[in-house]
DNA sequence: CGAATGTTTGAGAGACGTCAACCGGTGTGG
DNA sequence: CCACACCGGTTGACGTCTCTCAAACATTCG
């Protein structure tokens, strides 16, 4: 027996995420627009992360599901000699672990944290699940989802075996533009850019002063901009041609 | 109305998957041993690949479930570039989109080749599903494949970006050795080998005269024997301490 | 048996890593 | 309010891992 409507949920009132300026961007738009307050009043809490804290732990079975309100994350695994390779990053709108809207959790393969100060809305694994298998239009909207998630992952696998290190960075910076416009959450070609270049590094598969040396060949040939956290691509057809790799 | 079973079927004998060797290890063991023919109604087809053959390609939505009975294959996607990353080896007794198990399929993000001479068992896609829902030590199994199946995608994309060409090659084989083992299908440390060595390039992120000498090195030090497609494991403590990056 | 395909090996080049110093901002405490 | 430490980023010098080119060698297949 599960409790559909946690205590936790004292907080969030139903037109919450109706008036969430993310709503229209989110996998689960169909089913909110069809049903406004159905939704929320499935949603149990929301949780607050300070920058560089964890929010799931790798061997963790997920209970809930979660989306990205603000903030951005990661996530990533360590090796036995401590290196560390980030798989992906979390943009607001993004729902955490995809993987639980599926079937029955399993042990997560990796640790996912908080790059910036981050705030999750949390949902009932299975009522948000069961509220998402009602409409086509639903449906199709989560298979899309599906689609770019894990091949965004599967490019980036690529990038790291077959890729020189600006092919990668601007491989990556594409993708981030990419998917904050998509989200509505660029100004012209300029977006938030939280990274830390060790966090560049890591998921790039570089060492970070190489790292720093390549983000200053893209900045001094006029490719991006990138300071105090803004990145601005000022030449994106010369980023693509670097990215498809000349 | 989707037809269960379709006319292909008539091949296929409902005793063969009771039968066949393999099947105790198969995700869908203990769903084959609570209802022994139930399965093999839904099968649909057997069909074979030469060697190098595409089995599905990138883009298309997988409409049936497969699963492999014999031969080995790959998962891979092609740079603009043409270059090549492989993503995953599929082995006797795997399913070949394990992805199909989970909700409404998406256009597959890479595409799949047959390493050797191969043989597909394939099922309607949701009687598959269903047939695999209906008990709790199913479900279990079932995370258990994911779990797996999804930790050796990500270890070895953080392999690609944080070890060493030798690290690299150490943990393939291991996987590799793990893998087989659990389907029954070594000899002692030995097993099938079929890859070619610019399949191992192309999965290891290197190219393939580096592969060689890798490969080398550790046949020189004593490490592996590799002939005819055989490989042994001649020292498997020394192959894990590199593999663990010393 | 020959031709095509895959593997091994050598020599040299290039991309990226490592080590170390320095620089600039930011926060903290006296 | 300044001093200082700390953290993240930049830069130089140098080392090395891995790639590329090229040729020889081996193996499979027609």
């Amino acid at each position: 027996m599960e409790d559909i409507l946690s205590p936790d949920n004292a907080g969030a009132s139903p037109a919450e995420c109706v008036a969430c300026a993310l709503a229209q961007y989110t996998v689960y738009s169909p089913t909110l627009s069809a049903d406004p307050i159905g939704l929320a009043n499935v949603r149990k809490e929301t949780r607050k992360y300070g920058s560089q804290k964890t929010i799931l732990r790798e061997g963790e079975v997920p209970d809930s599901i979660s989306t990205l309100k603000s903030g951005w994350a990661f996530r990533f695994g360590r090796l036995p000699n401590g290196r560390r390779q980030i798989y992906s990053f979390l943009i607001p709108g993004d729902i955490v672990t995809p993987e639980s809207l599926w079937r029955t959790p399993y042990p997560l393969p990796f640790s996912i944290k908080a790059l910036n100060r981050v705030e999750l809305c949390s949902f009932n694994r299975r009522a948000f699940r069961a509220a998402l298998s009602t409409s086509e239009s639903q449906e199709q909207r989560l298979a899309r989802m599906a689609q770019g998630y894990f091949g965004n992952i599967y490019r980036r696998f690529a990038d790291l075996g077959r890729r020189s290190a600006g092919g990668r960075l601007a491989q990556l910076i594409l993708e981030f533009e990419r998917r904050l416009r998509h989200r509505g959450l660029t100004r012209g070609r300029t977006f938030d850019f939280p990274l830390r270049q060790d966090h560049l590094a890591d998921a790039l598969g570089l060492a970070p002063e190489y790292t720093s040396r390549t983000l200053m060949t893209f900045r001094k040939e006029g490719l991006i901009q990138l300071e105090r956290q803004q990145l601005t691509i000022l030449n994106i057809e010369a980023l693509r041609e670097i990215a498809e790799d000349e």
